[in-house]
DNA sequence: ACGCGCGGGACATCCCGTTGCT
DNA sequence: AGCAACGGGATGTCCCGCGCGT
């Protein structure tokens, strides 16, 4: 495909837009943000903004779009990587807390998702996928042998996640974040005894 | 105490304010509630609300403020309940679990707390109480040889707050609460045996 | 006449407001000042207020009563002092100067006359009574010849009161009233030249 | 300069602003003029001065900003008029009188001025500079022996000033500024015998 | 592809004044 | 004589979005 000049300024513009809409969001929240804000850390005026997104709901949307680019990305890493349950899970869990940390891109979709009834618009629910997700590797991990019998796949799923975005929150109140990734490795550690089968007899 | 017709008045309209305001701040975030919506709800004026608090931030500041004397007051319906270490814990967290799912003005602070940056006044450190009080149950279930020898008081309560917020969260998000409760006892089920002593020998 | 203690609180009160509200008026003018602000430093309520005065504006006429009643004092002093014609002024001016410098009280009056189109209600024109008296004083001066020929009283009298309000508003703003009284001498050095018979031959 | 159709609109709609707003803040004063009255009587919106203007105070700020270039102006025309001494501040005088009793874009400044602290924001000190500008021209005179021996001329200067600014205030409040430019000459005329030299024999 | 000028509409703030209580 | 609760209304601020320019 050939690239005018034109449509790289085009895609790179768009970028930059939605760069700095994630860190002002991921600061600030949805509804205390203002569209003249960010066009004027980007030195562009509003019109610019408008002639990329048609509202500021849009912009919101396409935000959280790209995180969950971001988010299928991962996914297809952890099938590289040629992990397999819990082990896959406790990797990936990491990587995300990492991710989580140091990228704004990151953090900002999920607090938009959670002031999703504010921004008016449907967003991904937020949670759902990622319980599904980590359902099929705790079910692969059933198959290894690696969790206890009467234990639900699902229910065990939900607890990892609970346990995983918990520690995310409180260590972003406590400490931006920043003792998030030995939080989530301390979790695996209390979290796997339960999950395991207690006698392999 | 002598309570004057025009005290009990007060009272009353203060507490009602308060009252719409944390559902209000419960269901759409702060920056997103007017002070018209709420004086509309309550068939008063802004004036009457302006009268009370002297700004839409003290009003969050007080719907917060209720919220930790209740908290206070579930602490103490703990001592007076004669329960020691994690089985003070777990009956604790099933009374807020069910607090939180039933009650409008205990979600409500939770969400303030979290949004206090955009509020622009300093509100309550949100979790840190939490994990104070849960390290001293800890620590009382280390003396009555509850907790596995190695394993520091105040990590525990760190992972047991934020498996618990972290259900919250999760159950607020996907089923507006309703499983919440459950789904508390079920995160007792799968991290205690990672918090007991495994072979008491 | 016999005082009750009641209206001994009465008159007490009622003069404590009238003090206040020329001090803020005199530093912020008639629409910036707010009812409760004074209020609250005389540390009652507005309905306090609203006894005593009936609207915002008659608080302001009352202000202006006041000065006029002062001013009345002083002419009565003047009349006392046997001092005649232009000297009688000059002892004025120093007088009203000081005064001018001292008391919020007599400062008030000047700022709220000059608002009073934003006020709303008719308050006595500023100026027109002080070039009267002037006038008056300066009929007396040519009769006793201290006028040079051909020098309408009106008019003498209208630039003695410009010069004197001119240096007086341009003291307060440069130098918060502090060499108003030396500008005020120094006026008359100047002007009396020009007023004087010039040659008493 | 090339002029595009939108700049040419913009500076209309600015100047026209402007032009209300010294208008109304000469008449009513800063406080009571309410942004919404500007635009009712422009028939814009109060978006479309916040766009042209931060703040009042920064729409004030500006009336403010274009006097004193039109007072720049006037002391150009003087040096053109190649006048000295004395002579040049009587026709100053006369100048400057004839401009505020005909312009409200001269009056409305000073007003402001009088009123900065309760804008909120620094406005040039009103009278520091004509004094100073006073004083060159009175120096001037004394070079050209106008002027009695003994007299400072940053003190004829002051009183020069508070007469031409008394007598603006007088005139203004008592006849609208009407008998302003006679009332500057009679100034001159008491005012001279005390400044010139008396007998240059 | 982007900028400018502007519309329209909220929203928090805050203020004057009134009515029923003491 | 004084106070407390509240009504009603206006104001400055500010923001999203549009439509014409260019």
């Amino acid at each position: 495909v050939q690239a005018t000049l034109r449509e790289q300024q085009r895609v790179r513009t768009r970028a930059s837009i939605l760069r700095v809409a994630a860190e002002e969001f991921d600061k600030r929240g949805y509804a205390s943000v203002a569209l003249s804000e960010i066009a004027a850390r980007l030195e562009v005026t509003k019109g610019t903004i408008y002639f990329h997104f048609s509202s500021k709901a849009a912009l919101a949307s396409a935000v959280v779009d790209m995180y969950l680019s971001a988010w299928e990305a991962l996914l297809a890493e952890v099938a590289r990587q040629e992990l397999r349950g819990m082990a896959a899970l406790r990797w990936l869990s990491a990587r995300v807390a990492r991710n989580y940390r140091d990228e704004p891109g990151v953090r900002a979709p999920l607090r938009l998702m959670r002031e999703s009834d504010v921004i008016g618009i449907d967003l991904p629910t937020p949670f759902l996928p990622w319980v599904e997700t980590v359902t099929r590797h705790v079910r692969e991990a059933q198959k290894l042998g690696e969790v206890r019998r009467g234990l639900e796949a699902e229910t065990v799923a939900w607890q990892i996640v609970a346990g995983f975005f918990g520690a995310q929150e409180i260590s972003h109140q406590l400490t931006a974040s920043a003792d998030l990734v030995e939080r989530v490795e301390t979790m695996w550690d209390l979290l796997l005894p339960g999950i395991e089968s207690r006698d392999p007899s």
